[in-house]
DNA sequence: GCGACTTTGTGCATTTGTTCACAAAGGCGT
DNA sequence: ACGCCTTTGTGAACAAATGCACAAAGTCGC
């Protein structure tokens, strides 16, 4: 009876995608101090349904109260615990134009477990230069800072040409995490988990479903049987 | 009562989800020239298995030719038709802040079917700046923005405090998709499409998977055979 | 204490997505 | 013209995720 929830690791992806948006749920009904709540008003807040948000939940162990509810602050502790951040990660970001610097300088990073703890830029020209207190630096000083025994974060914010280059020196490096901003796939070898974020990816799968609204497209004029 | 070739409109969304992928990777190809690509190149190309590869396309048509593989270029069309590329969508970005002036000056939209046509921005100390040619103007602007007749694509990129208020006045103003960058999960009518994108959210996911490679959070000193 | 009431946690059915493996369909060389 | 070879398209098996519905487990009022 000692070990036997939280050992057993076996979350499925799909619940660990959701569980941020969990913590997040919570932390704003901690904010304005509420203690307890129930499945139904996570799970509307977190905008999931409630039956999933139990299974969902479930699989971390059992951390709720039948007839009350779970506690705010004891299920953000679990759901951090089981996302590893009960300590910072280190992040390091590679490529200081438009989107590397507003990620620099965006707040969200220390506020939940993670410290951007390098900036990298290939351009002479920009290294040096500082982005929100910490100065950018040449690609070559990536051995230097992927130390061997503590694992790292590398976000890729360079254009397209250079993403794939970037990712193999991250993964020369020791990086095993990597986070694509880059409008292209890039491989990896087995062992380095790779996630991809993409505006023009999430913007065409946003037409699609605008175009089925419509029904057909009005350039072509022909028939309209599916309206 | 079926018709059968492209009238049939019942894609998957994982399918879907995956569609710009393909397109981009048909994009290098056709960029050096090749004309023809096989499911295995393209699969690899785009990051997926082959055999998936060709399930996607199965739900468009049939385009590809035995013993030889996919016109690029036919391809290309007839993914860019199925996402409803084949005419420009307007976008519209709320929140000209870092991450929304990265956004507009970014180059990705328009040569992929999208264009910004309005930034806006709730605080009048920025209205009247431009970002990249294009003037910022007021929320008030908003409903002349959406004509009724055409669909257009909001995009958020406001603190999140303020976004469920964004949202709810495109919404308002007639909008029915909406690209979601802020740090929260905002709800939305019924009809109204909205995708989110989240680095913090990615992040956790990455922590996740890092802490489950390590074995157990180093906090509690037990060794691990995990390695 | 005790019964009524609430809400969790989960077994089961259903839906959705992935993988496998191969027949069908075409081009190509001879 | 005719097999041979390559690669597609897809049926069928498998796996993952979702939704439903309810028993189990707790609280609270009296």
């Amino acid at each position: 009876m000692s070990v036997d929830h939280s050992a057993k690791r076996e979350i499925p992806d799909a619940t660990v995608a959701r569980l941020p948006g969990y913590l997040r749920a919570l932390g704003q009904f901690a904010a304005v101090d509420v203690l307890s709540v129930s499945s139904e008003e996570l799970a509307t807040s977190a905008g999931v349904s409630s039956a999933k948000l139990r299974k969902d939940l479930s699989h971390l162990g059992s951390y709720g109260v039948r007839g009350v509810g779970y506690d705010v602050a004891h299920l953000s502790y679990q759901i951090s615990r089981a996302l590893g951040l009960t300590h910072d990660w280190p992040v390091l970001i590679v490529g200081m134009g438009n989107l590397g610097r507003a990620l620099a300088s965006y707040g969200g990073f220390a506020t939940k477990g993670f410290q951007v703890v390098a900036l990298l830029d290939r351009d002479p020209a920009v290294v040096g230069h500082a982005v929100d207190d910490l100065a950018i630096q040449p690609m070559s000083a990536l051995a230097a800072l992927v130390r061997p025994g503590e694992a790292c974060i590398g976000v890729i914010a360079t254009p397209a040409a250079s993403a794939q280059q970037v990712a193999d020196q991250l993964v020369e490096a020791g990086v095993t995490s990597i986070l694509n901003f880059a409008a292209t796939a890039i491989r990896v070898p087995e062992g380095v988990h790779m996630r991809k974020v993409d505006l023009s990816t999430e913007l065409q799968i946003l037409a699609f479903h605008e175009q089925q609204r419509v029904g057909v497209d009005p350039d072509e004029l022909l028939e309209g049987a599916g309206r």
